[in-house]
DNA sequence: GCAAAAGTGTTTGGGATACACCCATGC
DNA sequence: GCATGGGTGTATCCCAAACACTTTTGC
């Protein structure tokens, strides 16, 4: 590419926020630093980006590279978060990251490196850079789209019952519902249908299984009258 | 910065989605090219991010520059929109685009370029790159953003009538709205204050004028349960 | 008095909230 | 029969939607 006056342009990389439940608690994959700045400190799994690449092509490149993780196979939904752009938010030099959010349902057999790991979002170690608030920024904008989406539909195994579904909707947006309240409201937005399926994994009543009619993001309309 | 290996970012370039109402039609700021490629098309305001440089700071410089316009005073608000990666969006080579939305009450004033002007939304003229559907996705998201914020505040003058607000609403989401459910509506979410003074200015009622209680956005939030 | 825009109220249906007990099962 | 989690219903309140006439003014 060439340019009629000079021009450098900022570094450009991008970093990856992916959340999974473990034990209905909301996670978030991080990775402790091999290298300067922040050597061993925990940050999110990001890189540079090249030229001729896509932002989420280079992210699926160091993801996979660096923590086993493949963005495409492991995550079940991702979208762009923000882009970070700050001139001080690397040491090394202005670097300017677009950020992304994913989810999955259970990544632990594909995280292949030492030091990748998963950690609760309630207790986070210290972070590298800017990254605490880039998760907390997503962990905002994951319980505002639980609200108005089937999003959660991108965390449960293909069926589930409905005390799983609350469960994990109190994991993520962090307070209790009222159990018949959210019944009568889930299955009144029509996102999920049942099967015909029961678990039955104790000395309790067994329960129904549901699963969500789309695998895809599925938003309600807002309007204004 | 140096790098460890040899890198080269993508070009990094920023544009503005800078809304303005005239006449109750919502118009947009586009600038007609000058230079290859795309000459004599119309496009948005945008160009190159240098190292050092915040996108945002970018985006002031380069509109200022090109169209006149001051995005830190003429606007009254402003928010990042997304970020444009697809690899052939720009025919000189890969260059990831930082875009902002704006909003602005009037910056004809301002608009001291020839070859800068605003147009409707819904009859654009041909557009260079991807920002005819960039406009879109902005068009989209301000509508979005009109059914659970204040942000009508950025484009109205600081006194309005009801009916002044409810034709800038119904110029944006694009359809004609309930003049009672409207006024009960909008008066019950309390962004507004009553002034004391009336618009008089035909052979008829002279209008009560509103003010926004706040200038700066306000969200209301939704919740699950 | 008439033209033009401002301003106003009621009914109805559906969703949000609050709240407590019975059901099915394994042991 | 008891412990455990699954599953359910009702009353109240508020908001959304539909809908048409009266008021104020300048001329």
């Amino acid at each position: 590419m060439k340019y009629t006056t000079p021009y450098m342009p900022p570094t450009l990389t991008v970093d990856a926020v992916i959340f999974q439940l473990v034990n209905n608690e909301l996670n978030v994959l991080l990775l402790k630093r091999l290298n300067d700045p922040f050597k061993d400190t925990w940050a999110l799994p990001g890189g540079y980006n090249a030229e001729g690449e896509t932002t989420k092509a280079a992210l699926s490149r160091i993801v996979n590279s660096k923590t086993g993780v493949d963005i495409d196979k492991d995550l079940t939904y991702v979208e762009q978060l923000f882009t970070f752009d700050t001139i001080d938010r690397d040491p090394r030099g202005h670097a300017v990251s677009v950020t992304y959010m994913g989810f999955a349902r259970d990544i632990s057999e594909s995280i292949s490196k030492e030091n990748a790991a998963l950690f609760p979002v309630n207790s986070l170690p210290d972070l590298a850079y800017d990254h605490a608030s880039i998760i907390k920024y997503a962990h905002q904008r994951l319980a505002s789209k639980l609200t108005y989406t089937n999003a959660m539909f991108a965390f449960l195994p293909p069926t589930f019952t409905l005390t799983e579904l609350q469960l994990a909707y109190e994991a993520i947006i962090g307070r209790e519902l009222d159990k018949r309240n959210f019944r009568k409201k889930f299955l009144s937005l029509e996102f999920l249908e049942e099967t015909n399926e029961m678990r039955r994994d104790g000395a309790y009543r067994p329960a129904k299984l549901y699963r969500f009619k789309s695998q895809s993001l599925v938003a309600l309309s807002r309007s204004f009258d």
